[in-house]
DNA sequence: GCGATCCTTCGGCCGCTGCCGAAGCGTCCG
DNA sequence: CGGACGCTTCGGCAGCGGCCGAAGGATCGC
């Protein structure tokens, strides 16, 4: 008996996880959190190899369903494939060990600073506004986490008053918990996660820090949130 | 830029995934999904490898984090660190392809469709019987599925019937949905699946079939579903 | 004590896979 | 039309990591 056949028909999941294993579709995986398409080139800088090197690794993803892409002229854009993909690697990485030397210059220092203090995360948000605003509407009674997370009646009314409707029901969890790397602690994820982030980017209550996953929040967003939430929402 | 120093404090994805993505160790997790204690050489020959070859990969993975250990006289058990563990390798199972060739000779056949019809998975229920379970309590209302997955009250009060208390709030949710290889329908998890499962060993209404993870429903166990869940929770 | 069993360490083999650069193709823009 | 740019294919190199068997330590049962 040979490890190849064990279990035939059972889930081969070293194939998936060797996708994962290597730090440079690692590195793509995390950078697509964001959420955002990239292009092959854009992901190849950021993981610090050569564009044939990215091309092997992106026909792998692709070819596997990890990622799905899209041709526009010379361009190849790739995103995850499926909020499903992306629960997973955020549930990777929130298990992973950390990586060992924090930064050391001034504009990383800069920049993880400002990834701690909002970003995206797939399609929500992350970071201490995450959490912040998962926390104070938790506090107003719009999140119930005694019986696992869910939307209680008072959380309905207060999106449908930001003009946001639930969200038909399908596979995807309406609110689902995500672990925060920065914070430690859980945000808003699921479709509903996903809603409220995209309502913040239309009302013009954050907007992206030049072309990275970080976000600010603008002052309409500060007095926004802090009328509906309270000012705990956004002391970051 | 190389890979290597892109994003330090963030987490290393790939030194996770790399654990997964070998065959053997990814054989030794998903049999530990069982729940149960291992040994090393039982691990071994489940995966077809040398004792030699067992022991290396199993330090890596209790030197990981994603298995504890336990020593015994001469021999060494291993168990899944913790329910978190056995989530992120059921959340890769679920979504990792399946095995080429489907079981041939007539024992396998067996073997296959004893696990299909109810097994243990990690500390709950799955198969059929798992997933008919999960059904019928949430036909009873004992379950929500509308805004994530939530216990009712009638499903808090059946399970005091059985003389299951709640258990105390931990980081671990209550109830927690998982998705079933063989059903590809969710069932039941989380520390009330848990409960119920051990329940059910204890009441005697299900039992091991020999040392496989597989279990059998008993006449005792057949009674006592109809009884409390209607006749759909035992038609497997 | 003695053999059987479980586990561990070590050395050596081998195959997989990630990397690059060079060359070439298609697309875009001036 | 010509140059710049994004992407792809190919060949070759190098290193990592999994595998085994042999030998040895520890424990158990007789």
């Amino acid at each position: 008996m040979n490890s190849h056949d064990t279990h035939p028909g059972g889930p081969d999941l070293a194939a998936l996880a060797a996708l994962l294993a290597d730090a440079t579709r690692a590195g793509f995986c995390l950078a697509l959190l964001d959420g955002r398409a990239w292009t092959a080139i854009e992901l190849a800088r950021h993981a610090g190899v050569a564009a044939s090197t990215a091309t092997g690794h992106l026909n792998r993803l692709v070819g596997s369903g990890l990622l799905t892409q899209e041709r526009q002229g010379r361009h190849r854009y790739v995103r995850l494939a499926d909020p499903d993909t992306a629960e997973l690697i955020e549930k990777l990485a929130s298990m992973a060990p950390r990586r060992a030397d924090p930064p050391r210059s001034l504009p990383a220092v800069n920049r993880s600073r400002a990834l701690a203090r909002a970003r995206t995360c797939y399609d929500h948000l992350a970071g201490a506004l995450g959490v912040a605003i998962t926390e104070a509407m938790t506090d107003r009674g719009m999140l119930d986490w005694e019986q696992g997370l869910a939307l209680t009646g008072d959380g309905t009314a207060w999106l449908a008053e930001l003009g946001i409707a639930l969200p038909p029901a399908t596979r995807r969890p309406p609110v689902r918990s995500c672990l925060d790397w920065t914070e430690r602690r859980p945000h808003l994820a699921g479709a509903v996660g996903a809603a409220l982030c995209r309502h913040a980017f239309d009302a013009g209550w954050i907007t992206r820090i030049g072309t990275s996953r970080a976000v600010a929040l603008t002052d309409a967003g500060k007095h926004a949130l802090t009328d509906r939430l309270g000012p705990a929402a956004v002391e970051t």
